[in-house]
DNA sequence: AACTATTTATAAGA
DNA sequence: TTCTTATAAATAGTT
């Protein structure tokens, strides 16, 4: 948008691609923070990268906005929902799914030479 | 930030603070969009006015980028008492989570140099 | 909701 | 990646 105008469609070149994430990312996050602070919204902002990586922020704290979004989503998809044994099973084997991958991750990014903490979560 | 700078705290005037509410809100949302697309991005945004109303955009589906940024979220395993909400939350992500470890686990084996076999794959 | 003077964001280049 | 800078885009105050 500046020396020259740009089309707003994928940019084709891998670099400038990540380059152009690089700042606008930035940008988006601060104008995220602006409008809260100014508003006194409470916003939940989560990117993924094409890589996969994640960079979030949140005014308050992410479970919260997440929740509270919920909240107001709940009863729209539901009409089958399994029965509440289901549902415990399920979260109960939830932490023990969230653990095997927490491990199969870990596996994979000392494998692969990656740093393991939340280096890749942003810090507004 | 145009006529005149201005200072990133709440605005006082409610009738102020509303019409910026408005306006930047659009360009928030634009600015993600505009993001998502440039770069490939998967984004989800949720913002919540003072007043409660939820104003929502996601590049993909809100609940696949929610439910996404679980399966990132460090401290999922030590919750001790998750709100129904999350359990819910936790139940819908259940598939997703199987097919997370598939895939790890998958990716794990050819690093390793091991056959990939259907039967190998653990039963959850 | 429109206008416009300025500020801010940012594409390209270094 | 960081800086520079010319230009596009966003927007604060006004009407």
């Amino acid at each position: 948008m500046t020396r020259r105008k740009i089309q707003i469609k994928k940019i084709d070149n891998a670099t400038a691609r990540l380059v152009t994430f690089s700042k606008r990312r930035r940008g988006l996050f601060k104008k995220a923070f602006e409008l809260s602070t100014l508003c006194d919204a409470d916003i939940a902002l989560m990117v993924f990268s094409a890589t996969g990586k994640l960079f979030e922020y949140a005014s308050s704290s992410m479970q919260q906005v997440i929740e509270r979004h919920n909240l107001h989503s709940d009863n729209l998809g539901k009409m089958d929902q399994p029965s509440l044994e289901l549902q415990l099973e399920n979260s109960t084997s939830y932490t023990m799914l969230s653990k095997e991958i927490e491990e199969k991750t870990r596996e994979l990014r000392k494998i692969k030479g990656e740093k393991l903490h939340g280096m890749d979560i942003e810090e507004l």
